[in-house]
DNA sequence: TGTCAACAGATACATTGTCTCAATTAAATG
DNA sequence: CATTTAATTGAGACAATGTATCTGTTGACA
């Protein structure tokens, strides 16, 4: 059972496009859509699997996570080192603005760095079709709490 | 030994760059420089080994391989499956063209959106220290033997 | 040429997945 | 509600990509 309000709203919207796309509701899903609900921040496969219950096996938590990847539900997110981490997509295209500090990550929504890739791309005789863009920095808590600390 | 002139180049260059920073020449690094010189795209560590004697450790190649991505020789590239593969990183910071017909890339030498990202990034407080593009879509020549083909 | 820190390979282990297979179950149908 | 069946499950093997440790080897400098 999801731990919020919040949760629990993320976690129905999880069911609801599983059911959009014709999968069913079985009961570790249910439970896979909670645990994603209450998660704060971006997540690993096996970091969810540790607040799941053990019977859940290993393969429906990855095999769900997939899912919900090509579903458009969760996006992966890249940090800095090469990790692969999951979270809720609430958006359709966008990019993270990833906490280095912290490890929060905040959504930017307006992509506006895609006419500059194109006119770039252009010269070199490349047709765009997608990107991948993930920004490291330190989040408005971060600096601010720094600045108080001086 | 490279196959080539430009791979051997290449790695003349690697052994270089892990001399200046203090660490040996080896009779297994040199190996594993002159096959990275050989490779004309990105690739992944195991295909490497493959080329590789097997009297060469897996840690070997996984610990050369990280030393040159810390010193800059290599850099990582991010497939948009999400797989990690390694290229040699003739510039300092670039980003990739990857061409998802026939998988080679080009380097992406002016990295115009940085502008774009401070003034985005700075409207939402946030102080930016980096950023990781991949750009994915046709190379020119896929396009031109599409459209010869048509 | 002797010394010794750096390095090597072997091997065990960790993480993050994918695949197969037999058993179960959701949900549509009757 | 009972039947049916395709979707789904958990178990467990396997794969890819690393990392950590340990002991023997070696490059490079004095």
């Amino acid at each position: 059972m999801a731990l919020t309000k919040r949760g629990a709203a993320a976690a129905d919207q999880i069911l609801e496009a599983l059911d959009e796309r014709g999968f069913r509701s079985t009961a570790p899903r249910r439970a896979l859509a909670s645990a994603i609900g209450d998660q704060d921040r971006h997540f690993t496969a096996e970091g969810l699997r540790k607040q799941l219950p053990p019977s859940i096996g290993r393969a429906t938590v990855y095999r769900t996570l997939k899912i919900l990847v090509e579903t458009g539900v969760l996006c992966r997110v890249l940090l800095e080192d090469g990790d692969l981490h999951y979270q809720l997509s609430h958006h359709g295209h966008h990019h993270h603005l990833l906490c280095v500090h912290c490890g929060s990550s905040q959504d930017l929504a307006g992509c506006d760095i895609e006419e500059v890739l194109i006119s770039t791309t252009t010269r070199h005789g490349f047709e765009l079709s997608g990107h991948w863009l993930e920004v490291y920095g330190r989040c408005r808590n971060c600096v601010d709490s720094e600045q108080a600390a001086d």
